[in-house]
DNA sequence: TTCGTTGCAAACATTTTGCAGTTTC
DNA sequence: GAAACTGCAAAATGTTTGCAACGAA
């Protein structure tokens, strides 16, 4: 419960940065990746240790596994998402609208605490299907 | 693409009973647990290989990671699920009722083929709740 | 007899952690 | 100066795999 201190961090916001200026869905490995050319002391123990962080602050969302690998989004803002089976691909679902009122709906039958829900669609992308024809 | 042939096995069926057994969505490691003492044999390998071959033939659902963990569902008729955030476990929520019509509608705006989706409500349970206080 | 299934141990891959040095405030 | 942040390497963890033996058809 108790939360510490928080310090400015480039790193952090180099991670922050990579994360708003994707759609991808990123792993991890990917944002080190991205990153390690400009900052050279850079270590995936940061990556990781920033997206826990931020994810504890609500500024990271992860939205999915994959391949045994966890994928962040830096849009918090709540959205539904695709996962293509075939390569992982993870796009966002923006015209399928979110709907709060579904947390409130399941709320009235259940005696824990509602807080969100997630909504992933699963299927084959359209690359994908371009590819196995 | 090819599916190789499939023969009897008393573990794989021991695997499906005990998932068809429960409502907890539990790990492989779990499965493994419980069928240990009657099964003195059984492998973890075992059972990880058989619930993911029965992935493949549509007998059994990951529903959700919690902790790092895959969590399985031998019903795998779509339902949504809540996860608790403290304590990881997953209740079935048949009352928020499964709607096929979003994957139609998902479609529509949807270069790809859309499967399915999944729902999945997070909070914290009621036990946790009660702790707490 | 064929080939799917299994135990076991080793291998793998992702993620976490201990520690000593660095940076922020 | 205190405490957060970091690199590095090692550890931890969940899952997969190679192989020889076993079992089903």
């Amino acid at each position: 419960m108790s939360e510490k201190a928080r310090r400015y961090s480039r790193k952090r916001e180099a991670i922050r940065e990579v994360l708003m200026g994707t759609t991808s869905h990123p792993t991890a490995e990917w944002i080190y990746a991205q990153l390690k050319p400009e900052i050279p002391d850079l270590s995936l123990a940061t990556v990781y240790r920033n997206l826990n962080d931020m994810k504890q602050f609500g500024e990271v969302q992860s939205v999915a596994f994959w391949g045994g690998k966890e994928r962040f989004d830096g849009n918090v803002k709540k959205h539904s998402h695709f996962v293509c089976e075939e390569c992982g691909r993870i796009d966002d679902f923006h015209f399928v609208p979110h709907n709060t009122e579904l947390d409130e709906s399941a709320q009235k039958h259940y005696d824990g605490r509602v807080d969100y829900h997630s909504l992933v669609f699963h299927g084959t992308c359209g690359e994908c299907i371009k590819k196995s024809q």
